[in-house]
DNA sequence: CTGTTAGCGCTTTCAA
DNA sequence: TTGAAAGCGCTAACAG
């Protein structure tokens, strides 16, 4: 600990410290150091005031600010998942924009628990954040959604702005992904390459962001006149590991397909992984697609036909909404996705004839 | 906005006003809430209380608690790159940790500015964090880690706690990966498998991390009596398509090696992304193998051979050292990491004979 | 056990 | 322009 000047203290120093080694008021220093829009403070006494900050390494404490002012510098970011490469996109968005605006990010992982989201968002009120965004699927739950409109109509009333980034459940901002929307054109796309039958992997059925996705998906076929009958419908987690064991179970009872949708990017890739487990070749063998275009996931083998979405976009816009002021009422914005075919999914044609359809054992 | 009963105020709820519908003093209030180790309160009185916070949707303000106490509850994470899964992972073994301490997270990133890395320490310091974790390789910059420290000091002075998960380069807690050994041991395994000529992708030569790995790889092999020459190493961001690049570099300087070296997991998928581009297959034409063990990437074709790191643990592990009271000079928990066979580096003898030696024109 | 009150560090009127 | 002083919401002595 061996100060090269002046000693160390065990505790922080104060404004008022800073004041006295520059022979000024508390008010002064403050002024000089944050210069609020109150006007000036003559130029000898604000660099007094700075170098005497310098010298005793002055940190401002940032709480006494926040109850001072009744407002602090911090977003509140909640996701399901950080690990999941579609959150920590968006919330790489969230990031740079808070950046921007020199706030800081609380960060808080629910690991899909309605209640832990609602946890913590309470905290984030708490904590006073400017504002909270909400990324990641809502659930199919009356009760979660009240509990959670009630916390936000709270948040609101105290000053905050909250957005989500999912579906439009609550009176809030909303970056609204278009998901029944895009499942539709993939699959529009997908029997335009001549695909006949198709299965599907699904997320929990309480998932909004997987039935959206799977209905979407299968009212389009219905349309083009090749129903996915329901017991092609095979539910497993909203992760790697659910698309590989709703897979593993689609082979077991013989999947009668040409094509599976996979409703997202992790789920194809544990599909995929289940696939060549059980010695089905790729692409010829099984066309698979998936959803959100994970980046990481650009250069598995074969490429994986999906849908896009702008997710750094998403977490920028988000944020953005809830900052942006002039505008009272809620906001939203829509989210289109785009299908990118890659080599996953080829035409039918040139597939491998007998297409995996057989039980397996 | 319609409020069921009473009226939304547009301002939060004090303890004041809460002490006040509930026909007690503040203390009595905050000791209710809180329940201070400051002894108890009698029930009845404990529950009024409860039930005028409830009623009033009291919300603590977490910045007058942080101020009149001293302390908040709140542990930053600085990290390079939260869409890196090396370090989102890492990430939420910190999260998880702090969830279980009470703790929130205020997430910062750097895009490895240390710089940046810098500024934020500042201002976590501000925030008065209990603890600090950066996580992220360190870089070959004294000025960098001069000024780290100070403000390392300062903030110990002022009683937080910092930790690094990289290399040891500051007297704070440190989880020390042991990239040096573990890239020695991953030479021996791939010599063992035959292979005798090989080629580097090392990321940034300021970046500690690569230099310690492609390090310990050539030394290692320089002891097996096949040294790795200067012209072998080719350069790269530390991200995917700076693996990309380098490998591109190398089949065009016609590299002459059966076995590629990427040092970390994203750059040995652009490597791989890289060489299929350039019709060399995999992994006949070329073994190639990375670093960190990335679960999204566990499932690429071919598997990729890779040193496993425990990363959620890391984080996990760093976090608590600084939670954990009781000792104060800084500790140091070594990661040795493990090596991982996969079919991405098949046995020399089992690669189809002319590997690609050939420059390409 | 409960209440009074003095801070915590900072911002911001309000006078001077 | 500067400074004194009144808060901001909460905690923790310190009396009762």
């Amino acid at each position: 600990m061996g100060g090269k000047e002046g000693w160390v203290v065990d505790r922080s120093v104060t404004l008022a410290e800073v004041a006295e080694a520059a022979g000024v008021s508390v008010a002064t220093a403050s002024r000089s150091l944050n210069g609020s829009r109150d006007r000036k403070v003559r130029e000898d006494l604000r660099l007094r005031v700075l170098d005497a900050a310098a010298r005793l390494h002055y940190s401002p404490n940032t709480h006494a600010q926040a109850v001072a002012r009744g407002q602090a510098s911090v977003v509140g970011l909640v996701v399901h998942d950080i690990t999941d490469p579609y959150f920590s996109a968006i919330a790489s968005g969230v990031i740079r924009t808070a950046e921007e605006h020199d706030l800081m990010v609380t960060l808080a992982t629910t690991y899909r628990s309605t209640q832990r989201e609602l946890e913590y968002v309470r905290m984030l009120r708490s904590q006073r954040a400017r504002s909270i965004v909400i990324v990641g699927s809502r659930f199919d739950d009356k009760e979660a959604h009240a509990q959670l409109a009630e916390e936000a109509e709270l948040y609101a009333a105290a000053g905050g702005r909250m957005a989500l980034v999912s579906q439009q459940r609550l009176p809030v901002d909303t970056v609204l992904v278009q998901n029944r929307t895009a499942s539709r054109t993939l699959a529009t796309a997908l029997h335009g390459l001549g695909h006949r039958r198709f299965a599907v992997l699904a997320g929990p059925s309480k998932l909004l962001t997987s039935t959206d996705r799977v209905n979407g998906f299968r009212h389009e076929l219905d349309k083009l006149g090749c129903p996915v009958p329901a017991e092609r419908v095979h539910r497993g987690a909203f992760t790697r590991d659910g698309g590989y064991e709703a897979m593993s179970r689609a082979l077991d009872e013989g999947v009668d397909a040409t094509c599976v949708f996979a409703v997202n990017d992790v789920m194809a890739l544990g599909a995929m992984a289940a696939l060549r487990d059980r010695g089905v070749p790729l692409p010829d063998g099984m066309a698979v697609a998936g959803f959100d275009d994970i980046a990481t996931l650009r250069d598995v083998t074969p490429p994986l036909t999906t849908v896009r979405l702008p997710m750094e976009e998403m977490g920028r816009d988000a944020l953005r909404m809830t900052l942006s002021e002039g505008h009272d009422e809620p906001r939203s914005i829509r989210v289109a996705g785009e299908v990118v075919l890659r080599e996953s999914t080829p035409a039918l044609s040139e597939m491998r004839p007998p297409a995996v359809t057989r039980p397996c054992t």
